[in-house]
DNA sequence: GATTAATCGTTCGGGTACGAACAGTTTTAA
DNA sequence: TTAAAACTGTTCGTACCCGAACGATTAATC
């Protein structure tokens, strides 16, 4: 995954296609590896972690979410977990097939949707959970403990500007 | 999509639910940071600058990775990309009924495929990637420009780490 | 209180996304 | 040099993933 091409030959090979255009290839390089950092923990994780439990990337943010929070309205598990409502309900369909979760329609708002973990679906998580950190850990472990704090904060600021750019 | 919970109340959360088990909470907020800034910059730049060509964000890579180092073979796309074979087979076929790449077999090795730009597809990144890089620059704009160095090496570092991992 | 506007979750259609199995090609080993 | 092994891209089945349109419910406006 790595690209196994140099960074500064990618500069090169982009200046030759674009003339005299200024890049800016800092920015450029920050969402390519944002974008690769992403992937590859995501990957691993899927492949190791919750695999066994045989749940997707998305089931897990689901049910993490859940477990936190519950009950909980769909509209904020979409929000929390960055997807779409429309993706919600299919991956909620599955995981209420597979006995997991529960959902109840709110007596206050007809509207909402009330969402609760079963007991299999609490008993499962309280055994992934840790599993999952673990693999978070391992996923960072060559990182400077003493980068960690600043490193979240970084991304997180990356979050609020892409997301303000949104709403424009 | 930032979450509305703090993370102090996120972590008490979440030891209520495990007693005394040790949880790695920073590892915990420098992954959930990585996928919300990598999903809030992704659904920005497809919402804004992709959405006009009409492209998603895994076509818009595979031109870019072509438009980059055509005539490229499918392995390294998919490696550069960091998505599966299987997923490219589907993309590049879309964006061959498009008109914006073309994919000829090797006559070397007639395993390969080789995938170039049509003239369609060049003309459509000569114009679209300075877009692209535009919003990349808004999408980190209120970061400080003397982190930006540090913050890609650390990126580049968590996806060396997770990949080594994911071999074990 | 009736009309309008806003909100919520679902459905629909089309496009990803992946692992596994596969056929074709090339390389390796005996 | 032939059989085994490795490699590449496609197909298949299943599960996401989203925007747009929709029906149901609630809130706002008058």
């Amino acid at each position: 995954m790595a690209g196994q091409h140099t960074l500064d030959e990618t500069e090169r090979q982009v200046q030759a296609r674009l003339g005299d255009l200024k890049i800016d290839f800092e920015a450029m390089a920050v969402t390519s590896n944002l974008f690769r950092a992403a992937n590859a923990v995501r990957n691993y994780l899927e492949r190791t972690v919750l695999a066994e439990h045989d749940l997707s990337w998305t089931a897990f943010v689901v049910l993490w979410v859940v477990w936190i929070w519950e009950p909980v309205e769909s509209r904020v598990i979409a929000e929390e977990g960055g997807f779409s409502k429309a993706t919600l309900t299919g991956v909620m369909q599955t995981l209420e097939g597979r006995g997991l979760i529960t959902r109840t329609r709110s007596s206050k708002d007809g509207r909402l949707v009330l969402v609760k973990l079963t007991a299999k679906g609490r008993k499962m998580m309280k055994q992934l959970f840790p599993e999952f950190n673990k693999g978070e850990r391992l996923a960072i472990a060559d990182l400077n403990r003493s980068d960690l704090g600043s490193f979240a904060d970084l991304l997180r600021a990356v979050t609020l500007t892409a997301d303000s750019q949104k709403s424009n």
